[in-house]
RNA sequence: CGCGGGGUAGAGCAGCUUGGUAGCUCGUCGGGCUCAUAACCCGGAGGCCGUCGGUUCAAAUCCGGCCCCCGCAA
């Protein structure tokens, strides 16, 4: 079995590995090109990158699939069965589609029709969805509109998006191996247009904690948008990140975005229905910690206004 | 060379401008109070002040190199 992968970030990376363990020839790797991040402007390369100069797979990074005649030239003389494909993060033009003899198969993090597009984790964290998981499917020229061939669900249950990114990535290794070893057996099945959601890729203000929203909501955004663009406000002209929070159904009698109640290792901050109780947060310019060791170096007191 | 903040006791911070005695909260250990306690009171231990070099009688503090952490921007 022949297979072109393509992905780019942490989560795709299990499923190159789980290809590369079943033995399967992969004899080309399609990742993101190398891009200027981070402090000082490194260019850094994608996980999958790192992995495939690793394991010594070839590599290639091409700008663009649209209308590259070089890229596709590449592909067909490599005849591969199938593309497996896990978060590239491009459209693959249809030319580039009809290369492999049996297939274009993508992996996608959210169990399809729903949560379509670039950050399926994040938003089915976020709108508090109780069960994900994960879909595989053949690529057609729609963003992640492909008939469905196989998915599997996972639980949400209190886990944050970092978390369940793990769990969903090893879950979709082990549902792309089975997508490709019973291929032939699958029946694809349409997606429903009718219950299609959107899952847009995240912008930093997404973070911006509106703290006249239920505790509950600003929960699941602390949960959903681990551990970027994180939920944030602002204290004292000071930029500040939670990571982890527990709400309190109660009715604070301040106004949505105040403190209400700081102890020794926690502090509470009111919201438009119950309070949300801060365990873990970053300031500016710091490290994360949990509340008890921030409240030890930087005391928060009851009234203090945060947003 | 994108902009900026920071590395001081187990944790989190102050002190640095104006060089000269190591400070605060929490934790920890011992003692006390209490029916009792995560509460309160008293006492103690615990620091090559990131690292290398320079200036100086004297450096956490001033100057330079290096390592590491973080915010913004991308």
């Amino acid at each position: 079995m022949k297979i072109i992968f393509m992905g780019t970030p942490e989560i795709a990376v299990p499923c190159l590995d789980a290809l590369c363990a079943k033995g399967w020839e992969v004899p080309l790797v399609v990742t993101q090109p190398d891009r200027p991040k981070g402090r000082g402007n490194q260019t850094q390369a994608s996980p999958v990158k790192e992995y495939a100069l690793k394991a010594g797979l070839e590599i290639y990074q091409p700008e663009k699939l649209k209308n590259n005649a070089e890229a596709l030239e590449k592909f067909r003389s490599i005849k591969p069965d199938f593309y497996a494909v896990a978060a590239y993060g491009r459209i693959l033009p249809k030319e580039a589609l009809d290369v492999p003899s049996k297939a274009p198969v993508n992996v996608h993090f959210s169990l399809l029709p729903k949560y379509r597009g670039a950050a399926p984790v994040n938003w089915a964290v976020v709108n508090g969805e109780e069960i994900t998981g994960v879909s595989t499917m053949l690529m057609d020229t729609g963003m992640d509109t492909g008939d469905i061939l196989l998915r599997k669900e996972t639980p949400i249950e209190g886990k944050n998006a970092a978390e369940l990114a793990a769990e969903l990535a090893e879950a979709g290794a082990e549902l792309l191996i089975k997508t490709l070893e019973n291929f032939d057996i699958i029946t694809p099945l349409k997606q429903n247009e009718a219950e299609a959601t959107l899952a847009p890729i995240m912008k930093k203000e997404d973070g911006l904690i509106d703290w006249s929203k239920p505790a509950a909501h600003i929960e699941r955004a602390i949960r959903g948008f681990y551990p970027w663009p994180a939920a944030y406000s602002r204290i004292d002209g000071k930029m500040i990140k939670f990571f982890a929070a527990g709400t309190e159904d109660i009715a604070p009698k301040e106004k949505p975005g105040t403190v209400y109640a700081a102890g020794k290792d926690f502090f509470s901050v009111s919201t438009g229905k119950g309070g949300l109780v801060i365990k873990q947060a970053q300031l500016e310019g710091r490290k994360r910690m949990d509340a008890g060791s921030l409240l030890a170096g930087f005391p928060i007191e009851p009234g203090t206004k945060l947003g």
